[in-house]
DNA sequence: ATAGGGTTAG
Protein backbone atom coordinates (compact mmCIF):
# COMPACT_ATOMS: atom_id res chain seq x y z
CA UNK A 1 0.00 0.00 0.00
CA UNK A 2 1.43 2.92 -1.19
CA UNK A 3 1.46 6.13 1.66
CA UNK A 4 -1.49 7.97 1.35
CA UNK A 5 0.69 10.86 2.88
CA UNK A 6 2.90 11.16 0.14
CA UNK A 7 -0.19 11.47 -2.25
CA UNK A 8 -1.08 14.64 0.24
CA UNK A 9 1.98 16.09 0.52
CA UNK A 10 1.64 15.82 -3.14
CA UNK A 11 -1.37 17.71 -3.92
CA UNK A 12 -0.38 20.39 -1.19
CA UNK A 13 2.44 21.52 -2.98
CA UNK A 14 1.41 21.67 -6.33
CA UNK A 15 -1.66 23.73 -5.47
CA UNK A 16 0.83 26.05 -3.46
CA UNK A 17 2.73 26.03 -6.59
CA UNK A 18 0.33 26.75 -9.00
CA UNK A 19 -1.90 29.20 -6.86
CA UNK A 20 1.15 31.33 -6.68
CA UNK A 21 2.73 31.12 -9.64
CA UNK A 22 1.01 32.45 -13.24
CA UNK A 23 1.08 28.93 -15.56
CA UNK A 24 2.47 30.39 -19.04
CA UNK A 25 -0.48 28.19 -20.15
CA UNK A 26 -2.67 31.02 -19.52
CA UNK A 27 -1.69 33.03 -21.90
CA UNK A 28 -2.33 30.21 -24.64
CA UNK A 29 -6.19 29.95 -23.22
CA UNK A 30 -8.84 32.36 -23.28
CA UNK A 31 -9.35 33.86 -20.01
CA UNK A 32 -12.61 32.50 -18.84
CA UNK A 33 -11.89 29.62 -17.21
CA UNK A 34 -9.10 31.28 -15.78
CA UNK A 35 -10.95 34.40 -14.46
CA UNK A 36 -13.53 32.41 -12.67
CA UNK A 37 -10.74 30.52 -10.76
CA UNK A 38 -8.85 33.71 -9.48
CA UNK A 39 -11.99 34.47 -7.73
CA UNK A 40 -11.52 31.29 -5.59
CA UNK A 41 -8.31 31.64 -3.76
CA UNK A 42 -8.63 28.77 -2.01
CA UNK A 43 -9.60 26.53 -5.06
CA UNK A 44 -8.26 22.78 -5.30
CA UNK A 45 -4.90 22.71 -7.59
CA UNK A 46 -6.42 24.26 -10.73
CA UNK A 47 -4.55 21.98 -13.55
CA UNK A 48 -4.11 23.04 -16.75
CA UNK A 49 -7.04 24.30 -18.59
CA UNK A 50 -7.64 22.23 -21.56
CA UNK A 51 -11.23 23.98 -23.08
CA UNK A 52 -9.17 25.66 -25.65
CA UNK A 53 -7.92 22.27 -27.53
CA UNK A 54 -9.74 22.40 -31.02
CA UNK A 55 -6.92 20.80 -32.83
CA UNK A 56 -4.14 18.61 -32.42
CA UNK A 57 -1.74 21.38 -33.35
CA UNK A 58 -3.16 22.81 -29.61
CA UNK A 59 -2.87 19.74 -28.26
CA UNK A 60 1.02 19.23 -29.43
CA UNK A 61 1.58 22.78 -28.30
CA UNK A 62 0.14 22.53 -24.97
CA UNK A 63 2.37 19.29 -24.63
CA UNK A 64 5.47 20.90 -25.38
CA UNK A 65 4.86 24.01 -23.31
CA UNK A 66 3.97 21.15 -20.25
CA UNK A 67 7.34 19.56 -20.75
CA UNK A 68 8.87 23.00 -19.83
CA UNK A 69 7.02 24.14 -16.95
CA UNK A 70 8.37 24.00 -13.76
CA UNK A 71 6.92 22.04 -11.63
CA UNK A 72 6.72 19.57 -14.13
CA UNK A 73 2.86 18.86 -14.25
CA UNK A 74 1.58 15.96 -13.03
CA UNK A 75 1.07 12.43 -14.56
CA UNK A 76 -2.90 13.51 -14.85
CA UNK A 77 -2.54 16.29 -16.78
CA UNK A 78 -0.11 14.42 -19.35
CA UNK A 79 -2.77 12.01 -18.94
CA UNK A 80 -5.88 14.22 -19.92
CA UNK A 81 -4.05 15.97 -22.63
CA UNK A 82 -2.94 12.18 -24.72
CA UNK A 83 -6.31 11.59 -24.42
CA UNK A 84 -8.03 14.32 -25.93
CA UNK A 85 -5.68 13.93 -28.81
CA UNK A 86 -7.36 10.23 -28.88
CA UNK A 87 -10.77 11.62 -28.72
CA UNK A 88 -9.71 13.73 -31.78
CA UNK A 89 -8.82 10.10 -33.64
CA UNK A 90 -5.32 11.19 -33.52
CA UNK A 91 -3.67 7.77 -32.51
CA UNK A 92 -0.69 7.89 -33.92
CA UNK A 93 0.10 11.15 -32.22
CA UNK A 94 -0.90 10.22 -29.05
CA UNK A 95 1.67 7.72 -29.71
CA UNK A 96 4.72 9.58 -30.95
CA UNK A 97 3.89 11.95 -27.41
CA UNK A 98 3.68 8.79 -25.58
CA UNK A 99 7.28 7.87 -26.51
CA UNK A 100 8.92 11.23 -26.22
CA UNK A 101 7.20 11.49 -22.36
CA UNK A 102 8.92 7.65 -21.82
CA UNK A 103 12.04 9.31 -23.34
CA UNK A 104 12.51 12.64 -21.20
CA UNK A 105 11.51 10.45 -18.49
CA UNK A 106 8.09 12.30 -17.77
CA UNK A 107 6.06 9.80 -15.72
CA UNK A 108 3.40 7.61 -16.91
CA UNK A 109 0.85 5.41 -14.47
CA UNK A 110 -1.62 2.96 -15.39
CA UNK A 111 -3.92 5.19 -16.64
CA UNK A 112 -1.75 6.49 -19.83
CA UNK A 113 -0.32 2.89 -20.58
CA UNK A 114 -4.13 1.92 -21.12
CA UNK A 115 -4.83 5.01 -23.21
CA UNK A 116 -2.06 3.61 -25.33
CA UNK A 117 -2.54 -0.09 -25.71
CA UNK A 118 -6.15 1.33 -26.42
CA UNK A 119 -4.27 3.80 -29.46
CA UNK A 120 -2.63 0.61 -30.56
CA UNK A 121 -5.73 -1.41 -30.50
CA UNK A 122 -7.74 1.45 -32.57
CA UNK A 123 -4.59 0.97 -34.91
CA UNK A 124 -5.33 -2.61 -35.42
CA UNK A 125 -2.24 -3.26 -33.45
CA UNK A 126 -3.69 -5.02 -30.61
CA UNK A 127 0.31 -6.82 -30.63
CA UNK A 128 1.84 -3.74 -29.88
CA UNK A 129 -0.67 -3.40 -27.13
CA UNK A 130 0.25 -6.66 -25.45
CA UNK A 131 3.52 -5.32 -25.45
CA UNK A 132 2.36 -2.19 -23.36
CA UNK A 133 0.86 -4.66 -21.24
CA UNK A 134 4.37 -6.06 -20.36
CA UNK A 135 5.51 -3.28 -19.58
CA UNK A 136 2.97 -2.84 -16.61
CA UNK A 137 4.83 -5.53 -14.99
CA UNK A 138 7.90 -4.06 -15.21
CA UNK A 139 7.00 -0.65 -13.80
CA UNK A 140 5.51 -2.30 -11.25
CA UNK A 141 1.58 -1.57 -11.90
CA UNK A 142 -1.17 -4.13 -12.10
CA UNK A 143 -3.21 -4.12 -15.24
CA UNK A 144 -6.79 -4.01 -14.11
CA UNK A 145 -10.40 -4.77 -15.57
CA UNK A 146 -9.95 -1.47 -17.97
CA UNK A 147 -6.39 -2.33 -19.53
CA UNK A 148 -8.11 -6.07 -20.13
CA UNK A 149 -11.05 -4.47 -21.52
CA UNK A 150 -8.99 -2.63 -23.66
CA UNK A 151 -7.24 -5.51 -25.13
CA UNK A 152 -10.03 -7.17 -25.38
CA UNK A 153 -11.81 -4.79 -27.85
CA UNK A 154 -8.45 -4.32 -29.68
CA UNK A 155 -8.49 -8.34 -30.56
CA UNK A 156 -11.56 -8.38 -31.60
CA UNK A 157 -10.95 -5.03 -34.04
CA UNK A 158 -8.13 -7.54 -34.96
CA UNK A 159 -10.59 -10.06 -36.18
CA UNK A 160 -9.01 -12.12 -33.65
CA UNK A 161 -12.35 -13.60 -32.26
CA UNK A 162 -11.35 -16.79 -31.44
CA UNK A 163 -8.30 -15.15 -29.10
CA UNK A 164 -10.76 -12.28 -27.68
CA UNK A 165 -13.05 -15.59 -26.16
CA UNK A 166 -9.75 -17.21 -25.00
CA UNK A 167 -8.20 -14.06 -23.29
CA UNK A 168 -11.50 -13.41 -21.89
CA UNK A 169 -12.18 -16.91 -20.27
CA UNK A 170 -8.76 -17.16 -19.12
CA UNK A 171 -9.14 -13.63 -16.82
CA UNK A 172 -12.11 -15.24 -15.68
CA UNK A 173 -10.98 -18.74 -15.15
CA UNK A 174 -7.88 -17.32 -13.43
CA UNK A 175 -9.68 -14.66 -11.82
CA UNK A 176 -7.17 -12.51 -13.09
CA UNK A 177 -9.90 -9.79 -12.63
CA UNK A 178 -13.52 -9.62 -11.76
CA UNK A 179 -15.24 -8.73 -15.16
CA UNK A 180 -17.52 -5.37 -15.00
CA UNK A 181 -20.41 -4.28 -16.92
CA UNK A 182 -18.31 -2.61 -19.57
CA UNK A 183 -16.04 -5.70 -19.99
CA UNK A 184 -18.88 -8.40 -20.70
CA UNK A 185 -20.62 -5.51 -23.31
CA UNK A 186 -16.93 -5.20 -25.14
CA UNK A 187 -17.08 -9.41 -25.34
CA UNK A 188 -21.11 -9.14 -26.00
CA UNK A 189 -20.41 -6.57 -28.79
CA UNK A 190 -17.54 -7.82 -29.87
CA UNK A 191 -19.28 -11.52 -31.06
CA UNK A 192 -22.24 -10.14 -32.37
CA UNK A 193 -20.02 -8.00 -34.90
CA UNK A 194 -18.22 -10.99 -35.64
CA UNK A 195 -21.20 -13.30 -36.30
CA UNK A 196 -21.56 -15.10 -33.38
CA UNK A 197 -24.64 -13.57 -31.99
CA UNK A 198 -25.48 -16.80 -30.03
CA UNK A 199 -22.47 -16.89 -28.60
CA UNK A 200 -22.90 -13.66 -27.42
CA UNK A 201 -26.65 -14.86 -26.49
CA UNK A 202 -25.73 -17.56 -23.80
CA UNK A 203 -23.09 -15.92 -21.90
CA UNK A 204 -25.56 -12.47 -21.55
CA UNK A 205 -27.91 -15.39 -20.21
CA UNK A 206 -24.58 -16.60 -18.28
CA UNK A 207 -23.99 -13.54 -16.56
CA UNK A 208 -27.81 -12.53 -16.07
CA UNK A 209 -27.23 -15.09 -13.01
CA UNK A 210 -24.31 -13.64 -12.04
CA UNK A 211 -23.83 -10.15 -9.80
CA UNK A 212 -22.13 -8.59 -12.44
CA UNK A 213 -25.38 -8.03 -14.55
CA UNK A 214 -25.75 -7.44 -17.93
CA UNK A 215 -26.89 -3.80 -18.59
CA UNK A 216 -28.94 -2.03 -21.51
CA UNK A 217 -26.39 -1.96 -23.91
CA UNK A 218 -25.48 -5.58 -23.64
CA UNK A 219 -28.87 -6.77 -24.12
CA UNK A 220 -29.75 -4.30 -27.15
CA UNK A 221 -26.46 -5.41 -28.56
CA UNK A 222 -27.68 -8.84 -29.12
CA UNK A 223 -31.29 -8.00 -29.56
CA UNK A 224 -30.28 -5.60 -32.47
CA UNK A 225 -27.53 -9.03 -33.32
CA UNK A 226 -30.44 -10.85 -33.06
CA UNK A 227 -32.75 -8.73 -35.21
CA UNK A 228 -30.21 -8.54 -38.18
CA UNK A 229 -29.46 -12.36 -38.33
CA UNK A 230 -33.28 -12.35 -38.54
CA UNK A 231 -33.95 -14.14 -35.59
CA UNK A 232 -37.07 -11.34 -34.86
CA UNK A 233 -38.77 -14.24 -32.73
CA UNK A 234 -35.90 -14.39 -30.48
CA UNK A 235 -35.23 -10.69 -30.05
CA UNK A 236 -38.51 -10.35 -29.41
CA UNK A 237 -38.53 -12.87 -26.23
CA UNK A 238 -34.91 -11.43 -25.03
CA UNK A 239 -36.86 -7.94 -24.85
CA UNK A 240 -39.49 -9.41 -22.97
CA UNK A 241 -36.90 -11.03 -20.59
CA UNK A 242 -34.80 -8.05 -19.86
CA UNK A 243 -37.92 -6.22 -19.10
CA UNK A 244 -38.89 -9.07 -16.77
CA UNK A 245 -35.30 -8.67 -15.62
CA UNK A 246 -35.97 -5.32 -14.65
CA UNK A 247 -34.19 -3.47 -17.09
CA UNK A 248 -35.19 -0.86 -19.52
CA UNK A 249 -35.17 -0.94 -23.00
CA UNK A 250 -34.67 2.40 -24.33
CA UNK A 251 -35.66 3.95 -27.99
CA UNK A 252 -32.90 2.31 -29.31
CA UNK A 253 -33.27 -1.35 -28.44
CA UNK A 254 -37.29 -1.07 -29.43
CA UNK A 255 -35.43 0.82 -32.86
CA UNK A 256 -33.92 -2.47 -33.51
CA UNK A 257 -36.75 -5.25 -33.39
CA UNK A 258 -38.86 -2.30 -35.09
CA UNK A 259 -36.32 -2.61 -38.03
CA UNK A 260 -36.41 -6.48 -37.41
CA UNK A 261 -40.31 -6.69 -37.58
CA UNK A 262 -40.31 -4.25 -40.83
CA UNK A 263 -38.06 -6.15 -42.57
CA UNK A 264 -40.33 -9.15 -42.35
CA UNK A 265 -43.16 -6.38 -43.54
CA UNK A 266 -44.95 -7.42 -39.52
CA UNK A 267 -46.66 -4.59 -39.90
CA UNK A 268 -49.06 -5.68 -37.16
CA UNK A 269 -46.37 -6.52 -34.67
CA UNK A 270 -44.63 -3.05 -35.64
CA UNK A 271 -47.80 -1.49 -34.60
CA UNK A 272 -47.99 -3.68 -31.29
CA UNK A 273 -44.67 -2.93 -30.43
CA UNK A 274 -44.94 0.75 -30.93
CA UNK A 275 -48.21 0.86 -29.01
CA UNK A 276 -45.87 -0.82 -25.95
CA UNK A 277 -43.12 1.79 -26.62
CA UNK A 278 -45.53 4.43 -25.68
CA UNK A 279 -47.07 2.57 -22.54
CA UNK A 280 -43.38 2.58 -21.65
CA UNK A 281 -43.97 6.52 -22.01
CA UNK A 282 -40.80 6.67 -24.38
CA UNK A 283 -41.43 8.47 -27.00
CA UNK A 284 -39.95 7.74 -30.38
CA UNK A 285 -36.72 9.50 -32.26
CA UNK A 286 -36.11 10.79 -35.65
CA UNK A 287 -34.31 7.46 -36.08
CA UNK A 288 -36.94 5.18 -35.53
CA UNK A 289 -39.55 7.66 -37.55
CA UNK A 290 -37.02 7.03 -40.43
CA UNK A 291 -36.53 3.51 -40.00
CA UNK A 292 -40.42 3.31 -40.11
CA UNK A 293 -39.96 5.88 -43.53
CA UNK A 294 -37.82 3.74 -44.94
CA UNK A 295 -39.67 0.15 -44.38
CA UNK A 296 -42.54 1.49 -45.61
CA UNK A 297 -41.01 3.02 -48.83
CA UNK A 298 -38.79 0.00 -49.51
CA UNK A 299 -42.44 -1.92 -50.17
CA UNK A 300 -43.82 0.88 -52.26
CA UNK A 301 -46.46 1.87 -49.59
CA UNK A 302 -45.18 5.74 -49.91
CA UNK A 303 -49.28 6.72 -48.68
CA UNK A 304 -48.12 4.55 -45.14
CA UNK A 305 -44.50 6.62 -45.39
CA UNK A 306 -46.07 9.75 -45.95
CA UNK A 307 -48.70 9.21 -43.01
CA UNK A 308 -45.39 8.42 -40.56
CA UNK A 309 -43.54 11.75 -42.16
CA UNK A 310 -46.90 13.47 -41.02
CA UNK A 311 -47.02 12.48 -37.38
CA UNK A 312 -43.40 13.26 -37.49
CA UNK A 313 -43.65 16.39 -37.50
CA UNK A 314 -47.20 16.39 -35.55
CA UNK A 315 -44.66 15.26 -32.93
CA UNK A 316 -42.27 18.09 -33.24
CA UNK A 317 -39.54 15.86 -34.75
CA UNK A 318 -38.40 17.83 -37.60
CA UNK A 319 -37.58 15.17 -41.13
CA UNK A 320 -33.72 15.32 -41.36
CA UNK A 321 -31.86 14.04 -44.50
CA UNK A 322 -32.29 10.44 -44.18
CA UNK A 323 -36.32 10.66 -43.91
CA UNK A 324 -36.07 12.49 -47.41
CA UNK A 325 -33.37 10.38 -49.06
CA UNK A 326 -36.11 7.34 -48.21
CA UNK A 327 -38.70 9.05 -49.37
CA UNK A 328 -37.22 10.16 -52.50
CA UNK A 329 -36.59 6.29 -52.91
CA UNK A 330 -39.69 5.45 -52.13
CA UNK A 331 -41.51 7.46 -55.12
CA UNK A 332 -38.80 6.84 -57.00
CA UNK A 333 -39.66 2.94 -56.50
CA UNK A 334 -43.41 3.48 -57.61
CA UNK A 335 -42.40 5.46 -60.80
CA UNK A 336 -43.11 8.49 -58.94
CA UNK A 337 -40.51 10.34 -60.21
CA UNK A 338 -41.32 14.00 -59.80
CA UNK A 339 -42.81 13.46 -56.52
CA UNK A 340 -39.29 12.41 -55.66
CA UNK A 341 -38.29 15.77 -57.36
CA UNK A 342 -40.02 17.48 -55.33
CA UNK A 343 -38.79 16.17 -51.97
CA UNK A 344 -35.48 16.40 -53.31
CA UNK A 345 -35.65 20.28 -54.29
CA UNK A 346 -37.55 21.17 -51.05
CA UNK A 347 -35.17 19.86 -48.61
CA UNK A 348 -32.53 23.04 -48.85
CA UNK A 349 -36.13 25.19 -48.02
CA UNK A 350 -36.08 22.96 -45.16
CA UNK A 351 -32.49 23.79 -44.29
CA UNK A 352 -31.39 20.06 -45.78
CA UNK A 353 -28.34 19.41 -47.64
CA UNK A 354 -29.05 17.03 -50.19
CA UNK A 355 -26.34 14.33 -49.11
CA UNK A 356 -24.64 12.29 -52.01
CA UNK A 357 -26.75 9.63 -50.86
CA UNK A 358 -29.66 12.08 -51.86
CA UNK A 359 -27.47 12.43 -55.24
CA UNK A 360 -27.18 8.92 -55.63
CA UNK A 361 -30.97 8.34 -55.45
CA UNK A 362 -32.24 10.60 -57.27
CA UNK A 363 -29.49 9.89 -60.04
CA UNK A 364 -30.78 6.19 -59.85
CA UNK A 365 -34.50 7.34 -60.56
CA UNK A 366 -33.56 9.08 -63.31
CA UNK A 367 -31.95 6.16 -64.86
CA UNK A 368 -34.44 3.37 -64.25
CA UNK A 369 -36.84 6.03 -66.12
CA UNK A 370 -34.37 6.21 -69.04
CA UNK A 371 -34.01 10.18 -68.72
CA UNK A 372 -29.57 9.06 -68.44
CA UNK A 373 -29.34 13.37 -69.36
CA UNK A 374 -31.18 14.25 -66.30
CA UNK A 375 -28.88 11.76 -64.64
CA UNK A 376 -26.11 13.10 -65.73
CA UNK A 377 -26.96 16.95 -65.20
CA UNK A 378 -27.21 16.06 -61.29
CA UNK A 379 -24.38 13.88 -61.24
CA UNK A 380 -22.34 16.90 -62.59
CA UNK A 381 -23.93 18.99 -60.26
CA UNK A 382 -22.93 17.57 -56.81
CA UNK A 383 -19.38 17.99 -56.52
CA UNK A 384 -20.89 21.94 -57.37
CA UNK A 385 -23.03 21.89 -53.96
CA UNK A 386 -19.08 20.79 -52.27
CA UNK A 387 -20.89 17.04 -52.48
CA UNK A 388 -17.30 14.02 -53.05
CA UNK A 389 -18.87 10.73 -55.06
CA UNK A 390 -18.38 7.60 -53.25
CA UNK A 391 -18.24 4.31 -54.88
CA UNK A 392 -21.99 4.21 -54.92
CA UNK A 393 -22.62 7.14 -56.76
CA UNK A 394 -20.52 5.98 -59.72
CA UNK A 395 -21.94 2.66 -59.55
CA UNK A 396 -25.33 3.87 -60.40
CA UNK A 397 -24.08 6.21 -62.68
CA UNK A 398 -22.67 3.62 -64.73
CA UNK A 399 -25.84 1.35 -64.53
CA UNK A 400 -27.56 3.78 -66.41
CA UNK A 401 -25.54 4.50 -69.01
CA UNK A 402 -25.23 0.69 -70.35
CA UNK A 403 -28.76 0.74 -69.68
CA UNK A 404 -28.86 2.84 -72.77
CA UNK A 405 -26.85 0.41 -74.37
CA UNK A 406 -23.59 3.23 -74.46
CA UNK A 407 -21.19 1.18 -73.70
CA UNK A 408 -18.34 3.43 -75.00
CA UNK A 409 -19.54 5.91 -72.25
CA UNK A 410 -20.00 3.12 -69.72
CA UNK A 411 -16.27 1.90 -70.40
CA UNK A 412 -14.80 5.48 -70.29
CA UNK A 413 -16.61 6.19 -67.33
CA UNK A 414 -15.48 2.98 -65.27
CA UNK A 415 -11.98 4.13 -66.35
CA UNK A 416 -12.81 8.18 -65.08
CA UNK A 417 -13.52 6.71 -61.64
CA UNK A 418 -10.68 5.09 -61.08
CA UNK A 419 -8.64 8.15 -61.91
CA UNK A 420 -10.40 9.57 -59.18
CA UNK A 421 -9.38 7.19 -56.92
CA UNK A 422 -12.64 5.55 -56.72
CA UNK A 423 -11.95 2.09 -56.56
CA UNK A 424 -14.90 -0.04 -57.97
CA UNK A 425 -15.84 -2.49 -55.73
CA UNK A 426 -17.83 -6.22 -55.93
CA UNK A 427 -20.56 -4.65 -56.55
CA UNK A 428 -19.20 -1.79 -59.47
CA UNK A 429 -17.57 -5.15 -61.68
CA UNK A 430 -21.10 -6.68 -61.30
CA UNK A 431 -22.75 -3.51 -62.97
CA UNK A 432 -20.78 -3.33 -65.45
CA UNK A 433 -20.16 -7.17 -66.74
CA UNK A 434 -24.18 -7.12 -66.86
CA UNK A 435 -24.12 -3.84 -68.77
CA UNK A 436 -21.34 -5.72 -70.99
CA UNK A 437 -23.81 -8.65 -70.91
CA UNK A 438 -26.29 -7.16 -71.82
CA UNK A 439 -25.10 -5.19 -74.58
CA UNK A 440 -23.63 -8.61 -75.90
CA UNK A 441 -20.24 -7.59 -75.29
CA UNK A 442 -19.65 -10.78 -73.64
CA UNK A 443 -15.76 -11.67 -74.03
CA UNK A 444 -15.07 -8.04 -72.81
CA UNK A 445 -17.19 -9.19 -70.02
CA UNK A 446 -15.11 -11.93 -69.47
CA UNK A 447 -11.75 -9.75 -69.54
CA UNK A 448 -13.34 -7.57 -67.15
CA UNK A 449 -14.02 -10.98 -64.54
CA UNK A 450 -9.98 -11.28 -64.53
CA UNK A 451 -9.23 -8.35 -64.55
CA UNK A 452 -11.28 -7.85 -60.95
CA UNK A 453 -9.80 -10.90 -59.51
CA UNK A 454 -6.46 -9.94 -60.14
CA UNK A 455 -7.10 -6.42 -58.36
CA UNK A 456 -8.36 -9.17 -55.10
CA UNK A 457 -12.41 -8.47 -56.11
CA UNK A 458 -13.60 -12.24 -55.74
CA UNK A 459 -17.08 -12.66 -57.87
CA UNK A 460 -19.44 -13.54 -56.14
CA UNK A 461 -22.38 -15.79 -56.99
CA UNK A 462 -24.37 -12.77 -58.99
CA UNK A 463 -21.28 -11.78 -60.92
CA UNK A 464 -21.22 -15.90 -62.59
CA UNK A 465 -24.93 -15.40 -62.77
CA UNK A 466 -24.74 -12.81 -64.74
CA UNK A 467 -21.87 -14.18 -67.03
CA UNK A 468 -24.15 -17.55 -67.23
CA UNK A 469 -27.03 -15.41 -68.17
CA UNK A 470 -24.87 -13.25 -71.02
CA UNK A 471 -23.99 -16.67 -72.31
CA UNK A 472 -27.19 -17.88 -72.37
CA UNK A 473 -28.58 -15.22 -73.96
CA UNK A 474 -25.64 -15.69 -76.83
CA UNK A 475 -26.27 -19.11 -77.09
CA UNK A 476 -22.82 -20.11 -75.67
CA UNK A 477 -24.72 -22.60 -73.93
CA UNK A 478 -21.88 -25.22 -73.46
CA UNK A 479 -19.60 -22.33 -71.83
CA UNK A 480 -22.04 -21.54 -69.19
CA UNK A 481 -22.63 -25.44 -68.54
CA UNK A 482 -18.62 -25.25 -67.77
CA UNK A 483 -19.19 -22.29 -65.89
CA UNK A 484 -22.22 -23.40 -63.88
CA UNK A 485 -20.09 -26.44 -62.89
CA UNK A 486 -17.37 -24.03 -61.83
CA UNK A 487 -20.24 -22.28 -59.64
CA UNK A 488 -21.51 -25.72 -58.34
CA UNK A 489 -18.04 -26.14 -56.89
CA UNK A 490 -17.31 -22.70 -55.29
CA UNK A 491 -20.90 -22.30 -53.42
CA UNK A 492 -22.79 -25.29 -53.03
CA UNK A 493 -25.77 -24.07 -52.52
CA UNK A 494 -26.76 -21.64 -55.58
CA UNK A 495 -30.47 -20.54 -54.74
CA UNK A 496 -32.72 -20.92 -57.63
CA UNK A 497 -32.71 -17.59 -58.50
CA UNK A 498 -29.22 -18.47 -60.08
CA UNK A 499 -29.67 -21.72 -61.42
CA UNK A 500 -32.84 -20.29 -62.70
CA UNK A 501 -31.69 -18.19 -65.89
CA UNK A 502 -29.54 -20.99 -66.89
CA UNK A 503 -32.09 -23.88 -66.92
CA UNK A 504 -34.25 -21.80 -68.66
CA UNK A 505 -32.30 -21.80 -71.47
CA UNK A 506 -31.45 -25.27 -71.51
CA UNK A 507 -34.44 -26.42 -71.39
CA UNK A 508 -35.80 -24.46 -74.05
CA UNK A 509 -32.68 -25.94 -76.40
CA UNK A 510 -34.28 -29.64 -75.69
CA UNK A 511 -37.67 -28.53 -76.64
C1' DA B 1 -10.90 11.66 -9.54
C1' DT B 2 -6.94 10.49 -15.65
C1' DA B 3 -8.31 4.94 -19.06
C1' DG B 4 -12.09 0.77 -21.87
C1' DG B 5 -18.63 0.40 -23.58
C1' DG B 6 -24.69 0.23 -27.92
C1' DT B 7 -28.71 2.33 -32.55
C1' DT B 8 -30.29 5.09 -38.32
C1' DA B 9 -29.41 5.81 -45.00
C1' DG B 10 -28.52 4.37 -51.60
Amino acid sequence: MRSSTMVLVHRGFAAQKSGTLAHPISLLCSSFHNHSRKNRPFSPKPGIDFSCIHEVDDAVCLFREMLRMRPQPSVVQFTKLLNGIVKMKQYSVALKLFDEMLQLGVPVDEYTMTIVINCYCLLNRVDFGFAILGSFFKRGYEPNVTTFGTLIKGLFLDDKVIDAEKFFKKLLARKICEPNQAMILTVINGLCKAGHTLTAYDLLGLFGKTSCKPDVFCYTTVIDSLCKDRMVDDALQLLAKMIEQGISPTIVTYSSVVKGLCNFSRWKDVKDLIKEIADHKISLDVITFNILVDAFCMEGMVKEAEDVVEIMMQRNISPDTVTCNAMIDGYILVGQIDKARKVFDSMSGRGLKPSIISYSTLINGYCKKGNVEEAWRLFLEAPCKGLDYDVATCTTMLQGLFREGRCADGLKFFKDMQAHQLIPNLVTYNTLLKGLCMNKQIAEAFSFLHIMEDRGVSPDITTYSILIHGLCKDGKLEIARNLFNTLLQKVCNPTFKYIQPLLVHFVKKDL
